[in-house]
This record gives structure tokens, C-alpha cells and sequence, in this order.
DNA sequence: TCCTAACTTTACACGGTGTCAATTGACACG
DNA sequence: CGTGTCAATTGACACCGTGTAAAGTTAGGA
């Protein structure tokens, strides 16, 4: 869709990702990303159907820019489930800030942009298929614990991950990234490893 | 604040608890609460100055409902402190249901009205105290886990019960509210405790 | 020179919140 | 009986943010 000019269509969507990252989330406003080109606010409109529309595109845009989720697949170094769910673990860690901005503007466009939740939704399924990757991968190699189902077990590890909770412990608990990566890995592997090492 | 006509009043904040409830959360406008009391959409101002200040009113009169919060002081019941954060987790789960819809609303508030957001943050901030408490029963015990400042526990503890998780796993996951009570007390005391029995 | 595409200016519709002024109807008090 | 008061009504309007529309400008290319 919105066919040429190259050049401001990705003027906008970076000055679109800039304010999203600076943390305001779903109070950046058509009118601020066009003033922040320097375009007027009907030009987005050129480019972009709508502000549900736009922001999709922002996503794409960080992918494009950051390698994207593929950075999520399954490395093929990891041997062991365990591995794997650390290794799934630090990658989400490093890929969560860069989605934050971004991801907090279409949470809040949820119940009113069915196309802006359609749009998270993918995202999160996919993110969602990692965390079965690793939960299977602990269970192919009988180190899954018993007390889950692997359903139940990616429902957790999923919930645990979730954007919101990364949120909340960076923002409201103060905790570093490097905090939040470490005690992840820790916590999933208290949660889901059997031999508690 | 605003005085009088208890009745009306009363009608207005139990047709909003009930327009919350039915889960639209944030989508719930003035005019369709004026509507289901029956009264004009102005005449809400009379009673409360603004949408934020009829939402936080909401959440105290589901206190009075519902008994409120109190039930979320640890009974003294709870000799050690693995029962004490069994008891902390089964309440908050019999508690979260009645606030989702409230609570969905002050969140999606939380970015244009720092009113809205006070007043939940300071909800949330009484139910970290319980997770503390629940955490300094355990170290009192010495069966609090050695991975874990207590803070980093309360922090932990305190994100995994929250209102987002609550909503990810019963909505989106499909678990049924037991489901939710059961799981999150054994991953609290696989996090947690000590002594993993 | 003329066409086209990108962008501008100006204007407006819509939905939601919040304010205001004038009015009605009920009830109470002297 | 008249008067005051209080809740609620009616109707209008301002503000904000999104999205649409129409007409005009500017620059580049055939």
C-alpha cells in the first residue's frame, strides 16, 4: 500500500518510532509525528489509511531496522531445552525495548482498532510460538516438569514474558534489563526445569 | 465530595459497575451509564466532577459491596508463611474478578488522567503490601528461596498476580478461575520457597 | 509546455468529554 | 398560599483528536 516516495513515507515512520520510544505509548498524536517531520498533519494521510495503520507500519519498520523477530528463532547452538529457553529468554530481553513504545500504543488501540489488535495478536503469537519451542524442547528432553502440560507451561512462560510485565518491573520496580533477563531465566527455570539444580 | 440524593447517586454507580463488569472496560462512555440509570448525561455532573472521578468513586463502592480490600489482610490464621502466601494468593484470586472491569478502565485512564491513575496505583500499592508481607512471612520462616533480595521477591510476586496476568490467562489462555488460584499458588512456592517439597 | 505526484491550506463532520444558562417539577417550611 | 431549594432537564457550545474533502501550489519529467 501508499505507493512511492520512499523518503517521507520512512521520514515518517521513523519519526513515528522515535516518539513511540520515548515512552508516551498511545498519547502520540497524528499531529506530533507530522510536526516532527515537518509535514502537515493531512500528509500522513497520503501514506498511511490511519493512525492504526501507521502504526502497524512502525512495526514493520522496527523489524526492518533491527533484523526483526527472527532474532527470536531457535538458535541452533542450543543442545539442551534448557539452553534453548535461555537463549529464548535473552533474545526476548533484548527485543522487548525496542517494541515497547510501539507495543504500548496498540494495546491501547485493542478494543477500539480491531486491525491494530489483529496486528499485536500476530505478534504476540509469534512470540508465543518460541515459548512453546523451548517448553517442548524441555519436555523432548524429559526435563519438562510435571506439573504443567506443555499448554499450560507456554501459557505461563508467555504470560511471564508479556510486554506489560517487562513494564512493570522496569519501569515501576526499577529493575535494569539485565535484572529483568537474569531473574527471567532463573524464574522459568525454577518454574519449568525438573532437576532443580 | 458531592453531596446528597444517594439513591441517584447509588443508581449511577451501581448501572457503572455493572456497564465495567460486563468487561467493555475502557469503551464504557458517560452517555451509556446516563442511559442505564435513566437520567440525562449532564446530570452525571452533578454528581461527580469528571469520568475519572466516577470511576474511582465506582472501585470504593465496590469496596462496600464486596467487603473490600480488608480481605486481603492476612488472616491469622496462617501460622507459617507458606500458608500465609497460599491464603494472600487464594484471596487475590477471589478478589481480581470483581475489579477487572474497574480496573481495565483506571488503566486505560492512567496516560491522560493522573487522578485515575493515582487512585489505582494506590490500589495496587495496598495489594503489594500483602505480597510483602506474604514474602517477609517467609523469610521470617527462613523458607524464603536465597535467588531473591525479599524486594526482588515482592517485586516478582507482586507483577505475577497483577490484573493484566490475571486477564492473559483467564481470557486469552482459557483458564478457568480455579485453574488461575491452584497454578499461581504452586508457581508462587516453586519461586519462592525454600524447602521445594 | 503540460502532466503528474507530493504536499499545502482551509474547512468540515464526527464522537466523546466537559461547561453553561435557562427551565421544570417536587417537596418543605413558614 | 407563596417562596425557596434542589434534582434534573433541555439545548447549546467549546475543546480535542481522528478522518474526509476540495482547491491550490510546487517541482520534476516527458
Amino acid at each position: 500500500m501508499s505507493s512511492g516516495s520512499k523518503s517521507t513515507r520512512e521520514k515518517i515512520l521513523s519519526a513515528s518510532l522515535e516518539l513511540l520510544e520515548s515512552g508516551q505509548g498511545n498519547s502520540v498524536r497524528m499531529s506530533d509525528i507530522a510536526a516532527k517531520v515537518g509535514i502537515t498533519r493531512q500528509a500522513l494521510y497520503l501514506h498511511f489509511r490511519n493512525r492504526g495503520d501507521l502504526l502497524i507500519a512502525t512495526t514493520h519498520y522496527v523489524d526492518e531496522l533491527h533484523g526483526g523477530d527472527e532474532r527470536l528463532i531457535p538458535s541452533r547452538t542450543a543442545k539442551t531445552g534448557i539452553e534453548r529457553l535461555d537463549a529464548f529468554i535473552s533474545a526476548w530481553a533484548g527485543f522487548l525495548p525496542e517494541i515497547y513504545g510501539i507495543g504500548k500504543a496498540l494495546l491501547a488501540l485493542r478494543d477500539t482498532d480491531p486491525e491494530a489488535a489483529a496486528a499485536w495478536d500476530k505478534r504476540m503469537q509469534d512470540m508465543r510460538e518460541g515459548c512453546e519451542a523451548a517448553i517442548l524442547a524441555l519436555a523432548r528432553d524429559k526435563t519438562l516438569i510435571a506439573d504443567y502440560s506443555p499448554e499450560q507451561a507456554t501459557d505461563i512462560l508467555w504470560t511471564l514474558l508479556s510486554l506489560r510485565n517487562w513494564e512493570q518491573l522496569t519501569v515501576e520496580c526499577g529493575w535494569s534489563r539485565a535484572d529483568y533477563a537474569d531473574h527471567m531465566q532463573s524464574m522459568a527455570r525454577r518454574l519449568f526445569v525438573a532437576e532443580v539444580h
